[in-house]
RNA sequence: GGAGCGGUAGUUCAGUUGGUUAGAACGCCGGCCUGUCACGCCGGAGGUCGCGGGUUCGAGUCCCGUCCGCUCCGCCA
């Protein structure tokens, strides 16, 4: 059918035939002369027809439009160099050539697009209706490739390593703990319900047992929430366990297979090694156990300086055992009072009363905007001033709570700051790093017992494995778990943990979780049971694919690097699902559909 | 469940204090053009201003409701 794709031919090509067959990017219609760029997935190449040439090409010619598909025949020429007038196109590869068409077939013509290919689009319904269509653009197309290099070094890679990729089953069975499970009726078994997989967290640590030793999976994985930018309810994840390893073993491991990728996909030296830092370091520095270092911003503890002071806010929190935290936003004193007022609707959301701030006019203290300064002493101002570096221009930001709320407050109100004063504009840099020494447990208030802040197969660290052991609540709080996030430019990519591998720690953890023997016999019995026969110590690690292709492709949103993904609301809106089913199939699951009363 | 932003021609958008017949660019259709490559030139078609209600002499513009899209919070072990 074709002879060579639209980015091969070269000046070296002159006088060869040539038969290409593509898509019809553009047409220039000269009434002589008449050129059209053929595109396929390959590239450009042009094709000019001349009625010297072929009466019977031009003619057709000027009935072809964009997006027709057509096969073209004809000798490669070389552009026109005559006359001082040079015709070479220097933005195609294929620029000095052109191909003088002998023979054009319409193979197939195209009804005009609801959209212009090479036009930003912002209509995202009218992009996922036509998600055919939108995917023809060069950028997605782009996308999609890179996608399929991602995984490819995974494989690689991992094969390399030795692992070996199981496929775990997508029919299984619902988990008490984490996120809301899609549900499969089963119609062999009236009243019963298969889950699709939040995640082969289960079955990679019985494929442990079995003696595999290092397993992966390219595994989709699903979780019925809400959806995000970065979050569709059917997704990707790169999933990884090994036995006989260590914390250090997984993160080296990761360490690798990112260099591979990053190399592979886009040709990009990534750090041999990534910077560390534990949990209460990420949380005490940038309010966050997923940090942006990108942009500085960090915390300064205030708490000391700011014991005594007469402005209640400070002095009463540190006096209950909390913190006072500050933030300098270099150079962003100017800020208006509508975006203070966002900050402090932001902070409040995030569970603070308010928003302490000082906008630095100049060096003077009396020029200083704030609604507290004026109480706070000479000292108290020149402690401020040299802790945090104050200068006139800058804006300093403030929180005062307990440790981990004024944290979290901080946090929220930095990123915001940083989007403000679009610190990232055109930052290119790549910040990768991992958060270690996470909390095992988490005390949930709504329900009043302890969470997994991880999972419940996640192993204490072992300096407090005795604390979870006693199971007294004033031990619990605190725990460090072996478990660490792999972190790219404030996004996690990925994480994972050493885990349980003896029934008696495992039962100690369900039993610390609130969940009774009988149900941890119900639920999870074939984990327990598995660990009485020679489960090897093991650990590992899950890496979302969409977002680390999103990262590597700069995208702002995993659903640029999905073929077919759904929107806001969870639906397809091409294909539109979900959807309702004929009753014939729910009256052979038995299951009868109750509508909610408007 | 909550908050914010948006919805005007096929597409991307503009639309002033509420005031004449709602505009531009690209695309589309027709014509001209033998070296274009964002081709150019001439002409033309194309609108339920998301939908419903209200205020008003008069609503794309103001108010209420509603639907849809996106972003964020909650949620996501």
């Amino acid at each position: 059918m074709r002879t060579h794709h639209c980015n091969e031919l070269r000046s070296s090509h002159v006088g060869e035939e040539a038969t290409l067959i593509g898509w019809i990017n553009t047409v220039r219609d000269q009434g002589g002369v008449i050129f059209v760029d053929l595109r396929d997935r390959e590239g450009i190449t042009q094709c000019v027809f001349r009625s010297e040439v072929s009466p019977e090409a031009a003619e057709t010619s000027h009935k072809l439009r964009s997006e027709d598909v057509i096969q073209v025949r004809g000798k490669v020429g070389e552009r026109l160099k005559a006359e001082g007038v040079d015709t070479t196109n220097e933005n195609l590869d294929t620029g000095e050539i052109e191909i003088v068409v002998e023979q054009v077939t319409i193979v197939n013509k195209a009804e005009v697009l609801p959209f212009q290919l090479d036009k930003e689009l912002s209509n995202e319904d009218l992009r996922m209706k036509y998600r055919y269509l939108d995917l023809r653009r060069p950028r997605m197309t782009a996308n999609l490739r890179t996608r399929h290099r991602v995984t490819k070094a995974t494989r690689d890679y991992l094969d390399e390593q030795a692992f070996t990729e199981v496929e775990t089953p997508v029919l299984s069975k619902s988990t008490p703990e984490g996120a809301r499970d899609f549900l499969v009726p089963s119609r062999l078994q009236e009243g019963h319900f298969y889950a699709l997989p939040q995640a082969p967290q289960q079955y990679k640590q019985l494929l442990m047992v079995a003696g595999l030793e290092r397993y992966f999976q390219i595994a989709r994985c699903f979780r019925d929430e809400d959806l995000r930018a970065d979050r569709q309810p059917e997704f990707t994840q790169v999933d990884i366990e090994a036995s006989f390893v260590g914390q250090d073993d997984i993160i080296g491991l990761v360490e690798g297979m990112l260099g591979r990728i990053f190399r592979d996909a886009r040709g990009d030296e990534i750090p041999a090694r990534f910077d560390r830092m534990t949990w209460r370091e990420a949380m005490d520095l940038y309010g966050s156990d997923k940090p942006d270092r990108r942009f500085d911003l960090r915390f300064v503890d205030l708490s000391e300086e700011l014991k005594d002071c007469e402005f209640r806010v400070f002095s009463g929190a540190i006096a209950a055992g909390g913190v006072v935290k500050g933030i300098n936003a270099k150079g962003f004193a100017d800020i208006s009072t509508g975006q203070i007022d966002k900050l402090t609707k932001l902070a409040q959301e995030a569970g603070a009363k308010g928003l302490a701030y000082i906008q630095a006019r100049g060096e003077d203290r009396g020029s200083w905007r704030s609604p507290f300064v004026k109480r706070m002493t000479d000292a108290e101002v020149e402690a401020l001033r040299s802790k945090l570096n104050i200068e006139p221009g800058d804006l300093i930001l403030f929180a005062a709570d307990q440790w981990e709320s004024a944290c979290e407050v901080l946090g929220r109100v930095r990123l915001e700051c940083a989007a403000m004063q679009n610190l990232l504009e055109g930052n290119t840099e790549l910040d990768f790093l991992w958060v270690t020494e996470f909390p095992l447990l988490a005390f949930d208030d709504e329900e009043g017992r302890w969470v997994a802040v991880h999972h419940p197969f996640t192993r204490p660290h072992p300096d407090d494995e005795a604390r979870l052991l006693s199971g007294k609540d004033d031990e619990l709080k605190d725990i460090r778990a072996l478990a660490y996030d792999v972190v790219l430019n404030g996004h996690e990519l990925g994480g994972g943990s050493i885990r349980i591998h003896e029934a008696p720690l495992q039962s100690a953890m369900f039993k610390v979780l609130g969940i009774a023997e009988e149900q941890a016999q119900e639920e999870f019995g074939h984990i327990l049971d598995a660990f009485r026969f020679g489960a090897p110590p093991h650990g590992g690690v899950a890496l979302g694919l969409d977002r680390l292709v999103m990262l590597v492709c700069n995208e702002d949103s995993i659903r640029e690097v999905i073929a077919f993904p759904k929107n806001n609301k969870g639906s397809d809106l091409m294909s539109h699902s979900p959807a309702e089913v004929d009753p014939k199939q729910l009256r052979d699951l038995r299951i009868q559909v109750v509508k909610r009363p408007k």
